[in-house]
DNA sequence: GAAGTCACG
DNA sequence: ACGTACGTGACTTCA
C-alpha cells in the first residue's frame, strides 16, 4: 500500500513506515514516542495526519503529541463531535494499557491486564441477583470506576423488534457479574405464574441509561446489535462499545464460529451454560422470562461475564493482528446502522402477496396433473430421489447420473438439458419447481414474517457469517427477493413505500469486476472502466477478435469465472465446450491480461505462507484448506484465495458507504431519508418524493467516494440509481 | 439433521 | 488422480 509517513523525523533507520506500523513496530503508541525523543513534533503530527492508515488515531496522536489545536479531522472524524473524555476512551479503545497508566493512574487500566488471568474460575453461585435499588446503584458505581462493563439483555424472543426485555447482565471484571430481572413471570403457566420481586423495568432503564451513554465507560457485548436494538427501543444509546463477535471476526475469520459458547470453548476452555439447558427444547421450550430468577441468573449472569472475558482475550489481538482498519473503520462503527435498518424494515403489500399465493397455487396444481400425466401415475414431484427414478427408470430417458448418495441428478441444469431435448415432463417439472419455490419461500413465508404491530418486514443482518466480509441476511432473507424471473419479478413489486414516499434503489455497477481490475493492475480493463466501456464487449475483443451476441456472452461467463477463481474444467462445463478448449480460452485471457495471471499466482503464494489472504482494507479471510489432506481440498482454498479479496474488498467499500451515508444525508438536511436494505452491491432507501432528487447525488457521492482516503482505486466506482413506488420500479 | 434444490449478489 | 466456479439462506423430503 502506498500510504506511508516519509522520513519521520527522529526515528532513525524505521524508513516509511503506516502509523499502525510504526504501532506494531513499537508495541504501543508509548513506544513511537520512546523511539522518537527527539521528534519534532508538530512535523510527524502533520506527517501522520496526511499519510497514516487511521485518521482518528493520528488525531490522537496529534492531541498527545502536540498538545495544541487539532487540525479538522479527515475522515470519520468529520461524523461524529468527540466523546467528553476522547483521549481516556480512545486509549482504553485501543488497548494502549501502559500509557493509560501513566495518564490515568492503575486503577483506569485495570480492565486490561498485560497478561490474562488464567487461576480466575467461573463460579455461579458468586453472581449477583440485583432486586434492591441500592445494589443496583452499587453495580453502576462500580461500572463507572471500572471504566468498563460487559453488558447483556435476556429477553422472550430471538427477534429483538418483538422481543419484550427480561433483565440485564452486567460484568465489571472476570467472576465479578450480576443479573438484573426486570420482566419475570410475566403470566407464564408452569414454572412462573406470578411476579416475582423485581425491580421496576423503567427504574432500571432510567438509571442505567447514564452510565450506558457515557463516553468515559466502554460497553462491551457478544452481538451488541441486538442489546443495540433493545436499548434503543427505550430510548438509549449505548456508546462507546466493543463486540467480541466482531472482534473474533475480524481477527479470526474462517478460523471458526464466532458464537459465543464457541468463543468460550476456544479461547476460555469454558462450556457455557447452555440455553437449551435453561429453556428446554422443542415443544418443551419457554421463554426466559417464565425461567425461575436463580437459574436464570447463573445463565445470564455468565454471559457477561464470559463476554468480559473474551475481551480481555481479543481486544490486545487487534492493533497487532487485525492492522486495526476494518474493525475500527466499517464493522464497528456499522452495527448502530444495520441496527437502525432493522428497526424501520420495509413495507409489504400483504393483499399483493396473497393474490400471488393463490395465483401460483392454481398453477401449480394444473402443472402436478399435467407431471402425473406425462409420468404415467402420481408421485411426490417434490421428491428429487422420486422424480429421478421416474425420469431415469420408469420413462427410461438418457444420461441420468447418480451422484454419490446415489441418487439420479435432477437440477435444474440436468431438467434443462432434457427440456431441450424435447421432453416435455422436464419443462414441466421445472416450471413446477419454479412456483412452488416462488411460492413456499416468498409469498406465503413471507405474509408470515410481516410484523403486526409495523405491518413491515424486519430482516436480521448478521455481520459475522459470512468468511468474505459479507452481510447475511434471515428471518427473513431479503437478500435473495426474486428479479431474474418474470414471475419473480413480481414479487420484489410488491415490496412498497408508503404514501407519498419512494424506494430508492443505488448499485454499484460491477465492482468486483472494477475490483479486480484494480488490484490485478490490468491497464486495458482499468481504462475500459476509465472510458466507461462495455467491459464484456471489450473482454470479447481481446479473446475472440469479434463482438457478437455469442462471443459477448462467452466472454461474461469468462469474466465471472476470473473472479470465482478459473479452473478449465468450471468454465468448460459452464461454456459446454472440451476441457482442451477452455484451457486453450484461459491461457490466451492469460496472455491478454497478465496482470491478472500475476495477481492469481501472487495471492496463492500469500496463502500458502501466512494462511491468509486479506482485502484492500486488510479483512482477513483464513482459509485452513490450503494444507488439506486432498488436491480438491486445496483447490478449492485456492479458488476461495482469488475470490475472497475482490468479493471482501466489495464487502468493505459498500460497508464504509453505509456508514458515511446517514451523516452525509442529515448534512445535508435530508433527516427523512432511511436507508432499508444492503444487498452486497446495491442500497435501498425509503424516502418522500420530493426528496429524490437531492438524495441522488449525496447517495452517488458517498457510494462513489467510499474507499477514500484508506484505498485508492485506479478505476472509478460507478452507481446506478433509480426510484419507484416498489423496489421493482425502482429497477 | 443431511441432502438436494434454488432464490440472490 | 482430482474436479463441473465464489459467497449466502430457506424450503422440502427422507432417514
Amino acid at each position: 500500500m502506498g500510504d506511508s509517513v516519509d522520513n519521520v523525523p527522529g526515528v532513525p533507520g524505521v524508513g516509511p513506515k503506516t502509523a499502525s506500523e510504526l504501532i506494531r513496530t513499537f508495541g504501543d503508541l508509548e513506544g513511537v514516542l520512546a523511539a522518537a525523543p527527539d521528534i519534532k513534533k508538530p512535523k510527524l503530527s502533520q506527517s501522520l495526519i496526511e499519510h497514516a492508515d487511521n485518521a482518528r488515531l493520528s488525531r490522537e496522536l496529534v492531541r498527545l503529541v502536540c498538545d495544541r489545536p487539532l487540525p479538522q479531522p479527515l475522515d470519520e472524524l468529520a461524523l461524529k463531535g468527540l466523546p467528553k473524555e476522547p483521549l481516556q476512551q480512545f486509549l482504553m479503545d485501543q488497548g494502549f494499557r501502559s500509557l493509560l497508566m501513566k495518564l490515568g493512574g492503575e486503577e483506569a487500566s485495570a480492565a486490561l491486564p498485560a497478561r490474562v488471568e488464567d487461576a480466575i474460575p467461573f463460579v455461579h453461585a458468586d453472581y449477583e441477583t440485583v432486586i434492591a435499588e441500592a445494589d443496583l446503584d452499587r453495580w453502576i458505581a462500580s461500572a463507572y470506576e471500572a471504566e468498563v462493563v460487559a453488558v447483556d439483555t435476556e429477553t422472550d424472543d430471538v427477534d429483538c423488534i418483538r422481543a419484550n426485555l427480561v433483565g440485564i447482565s452486567l460484568a465489571t471484571a472476570p467472576g465479578k457479574a450480576c443479573y438484573i430481572p426486570v420482566g419475570h413471570g410475566r403470566g407464564g403457566e408452569d414454572l412462573l405464574t406470578e411476579r416475582p420481586e423485581q425491580l421496576p423495568h423503567p427504574l432500571v432503564l432510567a438509571k442505567l441509561k447514564p452510565l450506558l451513554e457515557d463516553p468515559t465507560v466502554l460497553k462491551i457485548g457478544q452481538n451488541l446489535k441486538y442489546d443495540l436494538i433493545m436499548f434503543r427501543r427505550s430510548g438509549i444509546d449505548v456508546t462507546p462499545y466493543d463486540d467480541t463477535m466482531l472482534l473474533s471476526y475480524d481477527l479470526d475469520a474462517g478460523l471458526g464460529g464466532h458464537g459465543m459458547d464457541e468463543l468460550a470453548k476456544r479461547h476460555l476452555d469454558h462450556a457455557c451454560i447452555e440455553f437449551k439447558d435453561v429453556c428446554g427444547t422443542g415443544k418443551n421450550q419457554v421463554s426466559f422470562d417464565m425461567v425461575p430468577i436463580d437459574r436464570a441468573t447463573e445463565y445470564a449472569a455468565e454471559d457477561a461475564d464470559v463476554t468480559l472475558r473474551l475481551w480481555q482475550r481479543l481486544k490486545p489481538r487487534l492493533v497487532p493482528e487485525a492492522g486495526n482498519r476494518v474493525y475500527e473503520l466499517v464493522d464497528r462503527p456499522l452495527v448502530p446502522v444495520l441496527a437502525e435498518m432493522e428497526r424501520a424494515g420495509i413495507l409489504v403489500d400483504r393483499e399483493e402477496l396473497h393474490r400471488l399465493s393463490t395465483q401460483f397455487g392454481e398453477e401449480i396444481i394444473r402443472l402436478e396433473a399435467e407431471v402425473h400425466e406425462a409420468a404415467g401415475g402420481p408421485f411426490t414431484i417434490g421428491s428429487p430421489k422420486q422424480l429421478g427414478e421416474v425420469l431415469f427408470d420408469r420413462l427410461g430417458l438418457a444420461g441420468g447420473r447418480k451422484g454419490k448418495s446415489g441418487v439420479y441428478s435432477t437440477d435444474v441444469n440436468e431438467l434443462e438439458r432434457l427440456a431441450g431435448e424435447g421432453v416435455a415432463v422436464a419443462r414441466l417439472v421445472l416450471d413446477w419447481r419454479q412456483l412452488t419455490k416462488l411460492k413456499s419461500t416468498y409469498t406465503d413465508a413471507l405474509q408470515q414474517q410481516i410484523n403486526p404491530a409495523t405491518d413491515r418486514v424486519h430482516t436480521c443482518f448478521s455481520l459475522a457469517v459470512a468468511q468474505t466480509g459479507r452481510l447475511s441476511s434471515t428471518d427473513p432473507n431479503l437478500q435473495n427477493i426474486p428479479i431474474r424471473s418474470e414471475h419473480g419479478r413480481r414479487i420484489r413489486h410488491a415490496f412498497v413505500a408508503p404514501p407519498g414516499h419512494v424506494l430508492l434503489s443505488a448499485d454499484y455497477s460491477q465492482i468486483e469486476l472494477r475490483l479486480a481490475a484494480h488490484m490485478a493492475d490490468v491497464p486495458q480493463l482499468r481504462a475500459a472502466f476509465a472510458q466507461g466501456q462495455d467491459i464484456h464487449n471489450l473482454t470479447a475483443e481481446e479473446l475472440f477478435g469479434v463482438i457478437d451476441r455469442d462471443t459477448r456472452a462467452k466472454a461474461k461467463t469468462i469474466n465471472f469465472a476470473i473472479l470465482y477463481g478459473i479452473s478449465s474444467w468450471g468454465l468448460a462445463g459452464r461454456l459446454g465446450v472440451d476441457r482442451g478448449e477452455a484451457q486453450a480460452i484461459i491461457d490466451r485471457y492469460f496472455d491478454r491480461f497478465p496482470g491478472v495471471k500475476n495477481y492469481m499466482a501472487e495471492t496463492i503464494n500469500q496463502l500458502r505462507e501466512k494462511g491468509f489472504v486479506t482485502t484492500l482494507f486488510g479483512r482477513k479471510t483464513h482459509l485452513p484448506g490450503i494444507k488439506g489432506k486432498t488436491v480438491g481440498e486445496r483447490q478449492s482454498a485456492e479458488r476461495q484465495a482469488i475470490n475472497a479479496p475482490i468479493q471482501g474488498t466489495s464487502a468493505d467499500i459498500i460497508k464504509r458507504a453505509m456508514v458515511r451515508i446517514g451523516p452525509a444525508l442529515e448534512a445535508a438536511g435530508l433527516d427523512k431519508v432511511r436507508m432499508l436494505l444492503q444487498v452486497h452491491d446495491e442500497l435501498v432507501f425509503e424516502l418522500p418524493e420530493g426528496d429524490v432528487e437531492a438524495a441522488k447525488p449525496v447517495i452517488e457521492r458517498v457510494m462513489a467516494e467510499a474507499a477514500e482516503p484508506h484505498v485508492k482505486l485506479s478505476v472509478p466506482l460507478g452507481i446506478e440509481m433509480g426510484a419507484g413506488r416498489s423496489w421493482g420500479d425502482a429497477h
